[in-house]
DNA sequence: TTATTAATTATACAAATGTAAAATAACTTG
DNA sequence: CAAGTTATTTTACATTTGTATAATTAATAA
């Protein structure tokens, strides 16, 4: 090799934000592909096409990565509801349904979704910050469901108070957590457009309880 | 030491099925309390007493030691619905309501039984005979739930058909999975109490949307 | 008591883990 | 082009992991 030919470079360097990134989404497919298990920083860093070394440039270290993955996988989740809310152009009812279709019907629904999300609930059992972020996220979500229902009785003219709209609230969340949970583990007794369907059906129910 | 005293032993033997059960109690006391990342061998073993070399005496390995935990948890939980069907003093809405009191408000919701769960639910991920395991346990579970509704619509003089019962099941294993899911994680927002409340309206709704 | 059996312990080991520290090299600035 | 900065790699290391094997020893039977 003389000196006039130009070496390839080993590796180039990234944008700081850009490169958490890429971590934060590496641990991702790790989780959901290999499981918690096989999870590991040499996996991760492998993954994210960087030597292992890397992990503490950006991180505290492992459980660092880790919960700053579930923080931004929560945001993502946030995100694709906050969205639907703000089009003006779809009624409270099809809002709902929309929610529906992507909460069961969707790449949120999945063995490896499930794979990062059992991830997380198992540190979240051993570590402060992570049910932190797991009760802000969770009350997030549900200021937001007990506002589409409000907007949804609105929109059907019912008869509902604070308390009506909390409680149906509570019940919606866990009839949707709970169908995305089977549909992960084992989606043999139903699909998803069935559980969009049933949840289609809770509102109609909720529509008939409250209007008069 | 002269010959005449006894020593104490220094361990004792035991029924091969009462070290296997005590082996798979350690396993799930670790999972719930320690978390399924410091659940190694070496601390099931210490829980149950014994030294680490003896779990491959009784398992295949660690794999199949948790493998067995989770049956056992499984039929446990399975074994006592089944009590409560046997038991032909209670009409079809006492049952389920005390089908609701197990699954939502006792023992079986806290942040270490989710620990177990989550364990198992990470390992099924890649685990097929795990995969079995979880599909026919729900399998079980869910003609028991089935059968239920259909006692209590037989009860209620309900006009339903074999399609209402299979949709009324999903929704309502939904709703109390999901329920039992979200107080594990966090029961801030809503106590057993009241999810079992919740349950109890649904299953009015369901007795409207079908009585004529 | 003595011999036999096998449940249990003790020891060892290779592989994998998370992380610290030093060495390298890509980029920036002058 | 030269020097400085620091992102990235390389190497190393102490722990922990699951498991295999050999050494004990409790229980059983003769």
């Amino acid at each position: 090799m003389t000196d006039t030919e130009k070496r390839e470079p080993k590796f180039s360097r990234l944008d700081a934000d850009a490169r958490r990134l890429s971590l934060m989404e590496a641990t991702l497919h790790c989780l959901s592909t290999l499981g918690q298990r096989a999870t590991s920083v040499r996996a991760i860093c492998a993954q994210a096409g960087v030597s292992p070394g890397l992990l503490r440039h950006y991180f505290d270290g492992k459980e660092d990565l880790v919960a700053s993955a579930y923080e931004y996988l929560t945001k993502k989740l946030y995100d694709s509801f906050h969205d639907l809310i703000g089009n003006d152009e779809l009624d409270a009812e099809q809002v709902l349904k929309d929610s529906f279709e992507i909460l069961l019907n969707s790449e949120w629904v999945s063995k490896e979704m499930l794979g990062a999300w059992v991830a997380f609930w198992s540190i979240q059992q051993t570590d402060e910050r992570m049910q932190k972020q797991h009760h802000e996220a969770n009350h997030e979500v549900r200021k937001i469901f007990a506002q589409l229902l409000t907007n949804y009785a609105t929109f059907k003219n019912l008869n509902v108070n604070d308390q009506d709209i909390k409680f149906a609230t509570i019940e919606l969340m866990g009839l949707t957590d709970g169908l995305w949970l089977e549909l992960c583990l084992d989606s043999d007794f139903y699909n998803g457009e069935q559980a969009v369907t049933i949840c289609m059906n809770w509102l109609n129910s909720f529509k008939e309880r409250f209007s008069h």
